[in-house]
DNA sequence: TATTGACAGATAATGTACAATCTGGAATGC
DNA sequence: GCATTCCAGATTGTACATTATCTGTCAATA
């Protein structure tokens, strides 16, 4: 997939999508959630029913999802989830080891010390979590991000960001967290924040680097070996 | 804007779309082409009746726009073209010297002579048109940097790539190019590919860096002195 | 008998027409 | 002058018609 910039980066989060929500961000949410799994056919008819409206509705939500890349759809033939494999995780990932220092570094310059301290109260919240509620840790881990990231005047570096990241999060959902890994993200984040304080962009971006390839090694092999568990 | 990778990266290149053309293309078209500016509403009876269809493939088109960032929606309120403004160029820009030489390093690894050779060839063909023919030297200079990142593995990299590139160049469209900086694109140009001959991937990479940069200040310093005019 | 090809019916996508709902602004009354 | 009401215009949702694709049957052939 790729796009340039969209819509409000839908702030779905974890939340259930309550019955008042737009089909899109039901249809995105059973995507990313896996209740509608990778290269299943997704029928106008079916959908319209599921979510109890007609099937118009749910044609023009399936061509955003197609222009956001969640869903394929080929002439006359329909639509089907895209699927969210190994590659396609390990692709994300390398360009988000490109982004995200990218974004990181641009930070540090203007960084004030109310949003450092914000960022090390994130911080110590995750710690004193523990990973004991992965949903919670996820969303912790995403505001951490979101500190850095959300006032970069490169509003399209910002979004593309988010979006890859809530599809990291939906496949990250799938699999818990290493003891090892646990212990290095921990790591990973107050080494960034010591760089940020220490105004060292490229240290910081450094670290964030790491940190991205980090997480992106261990939910690949995550996923291979799931995979190869199929087999 | 920013989505994750979409459909087929939509080859349509300068060619007119014909009137067998989706509804999809033809309203891009119109867009990047400027026949439809920056910020205008998009009426779905009007585009159905301009097109010469009903509004229901408008209506998809345009979530299908939406979804790749072309258009933005607000509920009850319909369309707008977004506006591609200089902002928006160097936010593009900066992120293409980021993906760009990590789509080369890459390249210099695995690339054959064969593919040096069509290297050398599509650059002796753009400088013996010298600039005559813009919408032709766009099409080269594409094709230019396709030969490199075609062939990447990390397709969401080079999907996004092209996406960009599609935008950017309708934006270069209405600008000439400096006699200056043709000179500077030649000259980069050749350094790149020397680079790639001597397969050092870093250098390379940064060839490539400075030559984003490059086009992206050229760019952005053309669309402000005639955003300035305009006032 | 097994394989292939054509045909037919079912199923689903795509396009058209229309109804319902919302928005924005003009007209009206205070 | 200000708020309210009302109406035109546009979006959004529903129903239906048309067209394309898929599947399974059946006959023809090797």
């Amino acid at each position: 997939m790729s796009a340039i910039t969209t819509q409000p980066p839908s702030i779905l989060l974890d939340a259930e999508p309550g019955p008042d929500a737009s089909i899109y961000e039901q249809i995105l949410h059973d995507i990313l959630e896996g209740r509608l799994e990778a290269n299943q056919r997704l029928k106008v008819t079916a959908l319209a029913g599921r979510y109890g409206t007609s099937t118009n509705p749910v044609r023009e939500a399936l061509q955003q999802l197609r222009g956001e890349g969640f869903v394929v759809i080929t002439p006359n033939r329909g639509a089907r989830v895209r699927p969210i494999d190994e590659e396609f995780a390990r692709d994300i990932y390398e360009v988000e080891a490109l982004i995200e220092p990218y974004l990181t570094a641009w930070f540090v310059g203007i960084a004030t010390d109310e949003a450092i301290k914000r960022l090390e109260a994130v911080q110590d919240e995750i710690e004193a979590l523990g990973f004991e509620d992965p949903l919670r840790h996820s969303e912790l881990d995403t505001r951490f991000h979101q500190i850095v990231y959300d006032g970069h005047y490169n509003r399209h570096a910002a979004d593309l960001w988010w979006r890859h990241r809530e599809i990291l999060r939906a496949i990250a959902r799938r699999f818990p967290y290493s003891m090892v890994r646990r212990k290095e993200i921990l790591v990973e984040h107050r080494l960034i924040i010591e760089k940020i304080k220490a105004h060292d962009a490229d240290g910081a971006a450094e670290a964030v680097r790491a940190h991205i390839l980090g997480s992106g090694r261990h939910i690949v092999e995550h996923m291979r070996s799931a995979r190869n568990r199929r087999l």
